[in-house]
DNA sequence: TATTATGTATAAGAAACTTATGTATATTTG
DNA sequence: CAAATATACATAAGTTTCTTATACATAATA
């Protein structure tokens, strides 16, 4: 799928929303869990995602842990205590934006 | 001011529906109606609207048409038929990207 | 008189992505 | 059983969209 301009800049609040509600999480699943909640809508890229959870990771905000399961890798990220209070900020940022363009986008009411 | 990455992309999006809302606008009147309408908490910069506007018009979605007024330089775009058209696809666009990034990002609720 | 507001523009660099490719194992389908 | 799909990670090259800085010019305000 070809995801809208719109996602750009997201992804980062994205993951760290999933990695806040279900504790802990891998890579694979956080697409899997994006693309179920959207309906297929969001498609979260590999060439997207690592990097983007390797940055978060070098900035202190992830932990990451080794798991081989079926004997096949997983690295599993949690929230750092760094992230968990950022998280908090990331989505206000969410909720503010979310606002700003609804109130850039809604049709103005006619009083009849 | 200082915008969330989260704004990356829709840009695009709010001049076409500015200009639809509008009939017809100049660069820094955009930028003055975007700061009204959030309340200062977005901040259109010139680096960012006018290479956006000079490619919507390149793209063919936008219209320009210089005036002068005040002995200073204005320019005012419209849409084209065709970013009339596309104006309906875009804020489409953003009305599923919000509904998406709501559900990735609303609290469970839980029954009690 | 100096700063702020109005008005447009571009250039260099940063950041976040897409697209393509690579590696490897497990499972399902024809 | 072979081939395709699913699972699982990773990076590199290129694109797009932005930030930051700079430039020019006139009008209004402090």
């Amino acid at each position: 799928m070809k995801n809208s301009q719109l996602y750009k800049g997201s992804l980062n609040t994205i993951i760290m929303k999933l990695l806040e509600e279900n504790g802990k999480m891998y890579g694979y699943e956080i697409t899997q869990k994006v693309k179920a909640i959207t309906l297929g809508e969001l498609q979260i890229t590999e060439g997207a995602l690592y990097p983007a959870l390797h940055k978060l990771e070098a900035e202190g905000l992830l932990d990451v842990e080794v798991e081989k399961v079926d004997n096949r890798l997983r690295k599993y990220y949690k929230l750092t205590e760094s992230g968990t209070k950022e998280t908090v900020n990331r989505l206000a940022e969410l909720e503010d934006f979310i606002r700003n363009m609804q109130s850039l986008v809604q049709p103005k009411l006619d009083i009849i």
